[in-house]
RNA sequence: GGGCGUAUAGCUCAGCGGCAGAGCACCUCCCUUACAAGGAGGUGGUCGCAGGUUCGAUCCCUGCUGCGCCCACCA
C-alpha cells in the first residue's frame, strides 16, 4: 500500500497475476450447469467441516420435497431462497450445515406405486419371492399383492425418483452437502421417528385412543386435523319430520342417510320454540326408533329448523354432542365408507330392519338416494330438497367428504386438547424470528385453533411401523392398555416380522401370545423430526451439539400448520426449545392468471424446461426476486431479464480481464478520481447488500449489487475504456486497470449467491479454488478507494449521459464525434464532472471544444454540437 | 363470520412524511473492437376511495371498497 499518493505503487499493476488469466473467446452459458455441478460435485466445495464449533457453523432445516410428487417452479424458488442465505453465510465465514432429504414415506408414494406398477396392497396375501410388476400396468385392473411385495416395489421407486430430483437440485446449484442426505423413510427416519415416538409415550406425550376420527373412505386411513381441507360441496336440505307426542317435530338435514344412526334431536336450551320438548322422545321417521329431544348450547337456532338431529357420527359438533351428553354410539357408516351390511341392533325390530335393508351395504351416495325415497313413501319428507352448497371437510389429498369413524389410533399431544401445552407452544413461536414477521401469526392462528390432539397413526403401509405390540389375552383379545414395548437398542424395528422380548414368533396372533401394531407413523410425525434426522439425535451426539437448535428453517407458507409447527412440538417435548432461530417463508408462485401453481390444474411449470430454455443462474435470479412470504406470478418474460444479466457478467468479465487485460488486484495503484469515486460507490453497495442479506433480505441484496453493476458497465466501463487501452500513459491506464480489477473481483462475490455458475466461470478464468468459498467482500477489499467521494462518478454519469442523449436526439451514431459540448449544472457537479474531463472525451467522442461551465439547470446537461452535422460538406 | 396480507406506470414490483422510482413492455435511434440473445435515448402515474393528523401525506391514523391467503362454517 503506497503511503505516496505522487508514486503510485505500480509494481502491484506489473506483477504476473496468481495464475495464467485464461478467457475463452465466446463465452457462454450453455454448458455451465453440467461441467460446475460435476466440478462442485467432484472437488465436494460444499462439504460441511463438522470440526467447526456451533458458534461457527451456520444449519440449515430445509423441507424434504416429497419425491412422488412433481415439482414445479413454486418448489425451485423456495429451494433457491435457501440457498442464496446458505451461500452468503458460507462465504461470510460460517460452515454451513445444509442437508438435504426426500420424503418417500407415506400415501404420495403408494398412489404413485399403484399407478406406475399397477398393482394394489392386500396385507391379507402372502410374500411372492418371484413377484415382478407387469411390463405394461393395466391402471383399471390393478394386480394384488402383499405388503412386503408392496413395500419393495415402493422402495424400488423411490431410488428412481430421488435421482432424478437430486439431479435437479444439482442443476439448480444447490449448494447441499448431499452426505448429510436423508430419507424419511430410510434406517436414520425409521430409529428418530421410532426413538422419539417412545419417548414421547414414556412422558406421556404420546397416547393411543379409541374415539371418533376423522376418516377418508377412499385411502382407509385417520386423518388429522392439519391434513384437512375445506371445499364447496353440493348438497341439499332435507325438511323431515320426526314424531312426537304433540304432532311432527321437523329438523333439517343434508345427510339423509344418517337417519338410522341419530341419537338424539338437540336445540338450544334457550330455544322457546322446544322447551316442551326438551325431555321427552320422539320417533324417528322410517325406523321408529324413540330418540330422546335434548338441549345443548352449541345448537344455533338460525340454523337450519332450529334443532338438529346428531347422529353418530356426522360432523364435528355431533362428536362435541355426542360426548358432553353421553350419547350411546350408533355408527352404521364402516371404514369403506358404506352402511354397515349387518342390520344394527337398534334397528332389528321391525319394520326398521326391513327398511335399513334398502340402505345395507350401499355407499353414503347411493343409501342417500334410497333413504329419501324412504322418507318419501312414509310422508316423512316435508316438501322437495333444497339444494345448496356448503362447505365440507375433504382430506387434502383425497376427492370425497371425509367421513368420522371410531377407531384407535395413536396421538401426541399439541396442546389441541391442554391449555396450559397450548400457551407454551404459542410461545414457542414468539421465540422464532420470522421473516416476514407477519407469518408468526399464521403460527398462533393455527396453535389457537387446534381442537383435538396431533394424530399420528396411518391404517396405511409404507410408513414406518410403531414400534410396539399388544399381548393377546387367552381369548385372543389385545390388550391395548398394557402395549408390549422395545428397548431403544432393538430399533428399529417391524413389529409385523419381529417379536416382542419374552415372546416368540410362533405366539404371534394366538390366545395369550401377542399381535403387532399394524399402523404405520404419519409422514409428518417423521418430518416433524427433521431437526433430530440430518442432525443425529441419539447417533452422533457430537454432530447434533454443533448444529442443533438450527439457524435457519425455511419452507413455504402452507405448511406452517403441518411441518413448522409439528417440528415444534416435537423438539419442545424432547429438547425444550425451538428447533431453530429463524423461519424464512417463501410464497407461492402463481400463474399469470395469480392462480396458484398446481399439477391438477394443469398450470405448472416443469422446472427442468426452464432451466434448460433460461440456465440455472437465470431460474435463480427470478427466484431471488420473489422476496420472502410474497406471492409472485411467474412470467417467462423475466427469466429473460435474469438470462441477459447472466451474459452480461460473462461478457463484462472477458472484456476487463481479456480485452484490457485487467487482472491484479491490487486497490492501492488505484489513483485516478473517478476510479476511486467509482470504488466508493461500490464500498457502499456492498455494505448495503450486506446488510440486506443479514437481514435475509436478499432481494435487495440481490437489486443493489445488480444495480451497481448495470451502471458499472454502462458508466464506468465506457468512461474508462480508451484510458484503460492506454490513451493518457501508463500510469492513468495502470489505476483504470487496477480499479476494473478490484471491482470485478468484488462483484463477482457479490453476486455469487445468485449467479453460481457464471461467477464460477469467470472466477476460474483468474482466480485459485472456488468463488463459492472466496470470502463475501468487504469495504476493506476497495483500499483506500472505497472511502474517497463517489458522487463524482454521478456527476460524470450524468454528463456522459447527457452526451449521448444529444447524440440519441441527433439520431446519430454513439462513435459520432462532437466538435463541442457544454456542460452546464450546479457548480459543484459540473466541477466534480471536469474531474474527468479527459475520460469524458474519449469517451464521448468529442474532438472539439469540451466546456464545464456553472449554470441554473438543476442537474448536469450537456448542450452539444456533432461534427458531421455541423459540417455536412466534410 | 375470525385472522393476516395487499392495492403505486399496460405488466411485475420498490419507495413509506419533503420534486413519484426501477425492470419489463412500448416508441425512436445506433450493427460502437466486451456484449445485437446487444447498446443509447425516450413516452408513460389523480400512488384504490372518503375523511383525519400535519406547514406538508403515496407514506401516519380512521372508515370504506377490491383482491389474495389462512382459519371456522356438513342442522
Amino acid at each position: 500500500m503506497s503511503s505516496q499518493p505522487s508514486t503510485p505503487d505500480l509494481s502491484a499493476t506489473t506483477e504476473a497475476p496468481a495464475r495464467p488469466v485464461a478467457v475463452p473467446d465466446k463465452p457462454a452459458l450453455e454448458g455451465l450447469e453440467a461441467t460446475w455441478s460435476e466440478r462442485w460435485k467432484a472437488e465436494d466445495t460444499y462439504a460441511f467441516d463438522r470440526t467447526k464449533t456451533r458458534s461457527e457453523i451456520y444449519s440449515i432445516d430445509t423441507p424434504p420435497p416429497t419425491v412422488s410428487g412433481s415439482l414445479h417452479v413454486g418448489h425451485v424458488f423456495s429451494y433457491t431462497h435457501t440457498d442464496l442465505v446458505a451461500r452468503f453465510q458460507r462465504m461470510r465465514g460460517k460452515e454451513v450445515f445444509y442437508p438435504m432429504g426426500w420424503d418417500d414415506n407415506g400415501l404420495p408414494t403408494e398412489r404413485r406405486v399403484q399407478n406406475y406398477y399397477g398393482v394394489r396392497c392386500d396385507p391379507s396375501l402372502p410374500y411372492d419371492p418371484d413377484f415382478s410388476p407387469p411390463a405394461k400396468p393395466d391402471p383399471k385392473k390393478q394386480i394384488p399383492i402383499s405388503r412386503p411385495n408392496f413395500i419393495e416395489l415402493c422402495e424400488r421407486l423411490v431410488v428412481q425418483d430421488e435421482e432424478v430430483f437430486e439431479a435437479l437440485w444439482r442443476t439448480l446449484g444447490l449448494s447441499v452437502d448431499w452426505k448429510q442426505h436423508y430419507t424419511t423413510i430410510g434406517p436414520k427416519s425409521q430409529l428418530a421417528s421410532q426413538r422419539a415416538f417412545l419417548r414421547n409415550l414414556a412422558r406421556g406425550e404420546a397416547y393411543l385412543q379409541d374415539s371418533p376420527t376423522l376418516w377418508d373412505v377412499t385411502f382407509q386411513t385417520a386423518v388429522a386435523q392439519a391434513e384437512l381441507e375445506a371445499r364447496e360441496y353440493p348438497g341439499s336440505y332435507y325438511r323431515v319430520a320426526f314424531g312426537g307426542a304433540d304432532g311432527p317435530v321437523h329438523i333439517e338435514t343434508t345427510r339423509p342417510e344418517l337417519i338410522p344412526a341419530v341419537v338424539a334431536l338437540i336445540a338450544h336450551p334457550d330455544d322457546e320454540r322446544y322447551q316442551s320438548l326438551f325431555g321427552s322422545t320422539v320417533t324417528s321417521p322410517v325406523f321408529g326408533v324413540e330418540i330422546p329431544v335434548l338441549a345443548h348450547p352449541a345448537a344455533e337456532p338460525d340454523k337450519g329448523a332450529g334443532i338438529a338431529m346428531c347422529c353418530t357420527f356426522g360432523d364435528l359438533t355431533d362428536v362435541q354432542w355426542w360426548r358432553e351428553l353421553q350419547l350411546p354410539v350408533r355408527t352404521v357408516i364402516g371404514r369403506d365408507g358404506r352402511l354397515h351390511r349387518e342390520t344394527p341392533e337398534w334397528l332389528s325390530q321391525e319394520p326398521a330392519a326391513t327398511s335399513y335393508s334398502e340402505l345395507a351395504g350401499k355407499t353414503t351416495f347411493s343409501a342417500r338416494e334410497a333413504m329419501v325415497a324412504l322418507l318419501r313413501d312414509s310422508g316423512a319428507l316435508v316438501g322437495d330438497p333444497r339444494p345448496t352448497q356448503r362447505m365440507t371437510n375433504f382430506y387434502e389429498k383425497g376427492d370425497k367428504p371425509l367421513e368420522i369413524v371410531s377407531t384407535r389410533q395413536w396421538y401426541i399431544k399439541n396442546g389441541g386438547r391442554d391449555a396450559e401445552l397450548r400457551a407454551e407452544l404459542v410461545e414457542r413461536g414468539s421465540e422464532i424470528a420470522w421473516i416476514p414477521g407477519h407469518m408468526r401469526h399464521r403460527y398462533e392462528n393455527w396453535v389457537s385453533g387446534l381442537n383435538g390432539d396431533w394424530l399420528i397413526s396411518r391404517q396405511r403401509f409404507f410408513g414406518i411401523p410403531f414400534p410396539v405390540w399388544y399381548p393377546l389375552s387367552e381369548e385372543g383379545e389385545p390388550d391395548y392398555a398394557h402395549p408390549l414395548l422395545p428397548r431403544e437398542a432393538e430399533l428399529p424395528l417391524d413389529p409385523s416380522t419381529q417379536a416382542p422380548n419374552g415372546y416368540d414368533e410362533d405366539q404371534r396372533g394366538k390366545p395369550g401370545g401377542f399381535v403387532g401394531d399394524p399402523d404405520v407413523m404419519d409422514t409428518w410425525a417423521t418430518s416433524s423430526l427433521t431437526p433430530h434426522i440430518a442432525g443425529g439425535w441419539e447417533t452422533d451426539d457430537d454432530l447434533f451439539s454443533r448444529v442443533f437448535p438450527m439457524d435457519l428453517c425455511t419452507q413455504a407458507h402452507d405448511i406452517i400448520r403441518t411441518w413448522l409447527f409439528s417440528r415444534v412440538v416435537r423438539a419442545h417435548h424432547e429438547n425444550h426449545v425451538v428447533p431453530w432461530s429463524h423461519a424464512l417463508i417463501s410464497g407461492f408462485i402463481l400463474d399469470p392468471d395469480r392462480k396458484k401453481m398446481s399439477k391438477s390444474k394443469g398450470n405448472a411449470v416443469v422446472p427442468s424446461d426452464v432451466l434448460d430454455r433460461f440456465g440455472a443462474d437465470a431460474v435463480r435470479w427470478r427466484a431471488a426476486m420473489a422476496r420472502p412470504g410474497l406471492d409472485s406470478p411467474f412470467d417467462e418474460t423475466q427469466m429473460k431479464v435474469g438470462r441477459r444479466l447472466a451474459m452480461k457478467v460473462l461478457n463484462a468479465s472477458k472484456f476487463v480481464l481479456a480485452s484490457v487485460g485487467a487482472t491484479a488486484v491490487a486497490p492501492s495503484a488505484v489513483q485516478e478520481p473517478v476510479d476511486r469515486a467509482m470504488l466508493s460507490g461500490l464500498a457502499a453497495t456492498v455494505d448495503r447488500a450486506t446488510r440486506a442479506f443479514e437481514e435475509y433480505d436478499y432481494t435487495t441484496a440481490l437489486e443493489v449489487s445488480e444495480k451497481f453493476f448495470w451502471e458499472f458497465c454502462d458508466d464506468y466501463l465506457e468512461l474508462v475504456k480508451e484510458r484503460a487501452y492506454g490513451s493518457r500513459g501508463e500510469e492513468a491506464a495502470a489505476s483504470a486497470k487496477a480499479a476494473l480489477a478490484v471491482a470485478l473481483h468484488v462483484q463477482l462475490r457479490l453476486l455469487a449467491p445468485f449467479l453460481p455458475y457464471v461467477t464460477e466461470e469467470v472466477w476460474s478464468w483468474w482466480q485459485e479454488g472456488s468463488i463459492h468459498r472466496a470470502s463475501w467482500p468487504t469495504a476493506a477489499d476497495l483500499g483506500e478507494g472505497g472511502s474517497a467521494q463517489p458522487e463524482m462518478l454521478t456527476a460524470v454519469a450524468a454528463t456522459l449521459r447527457g452526451i449521448r442523449g444529444a447524440k440519441s436526439t441527433a439520431k446519430v451514431s454513439m462513435r459520432t464525434e462532437l466538435s463541442r459540448a457544454t456542460v452546464s449544472g450546479p457548480a459543484a457537479d459540473v466541477a466534480l464532472a471536469e474531474q474527468a474531463a479527459d475520460d469524458l472525451r474519449a469517451a464521448g467522442k468529442v474532438t472539439g471544444e469540451l466546456v464545464f461551465t456553472a449554470g441554473d439547470e438543476p442537474e448536469i446537461a450537456v448542450d452539444a454540437r456533432v461534427a458531421e452535422l455541423a459540417a455536412p460538406d466534410a
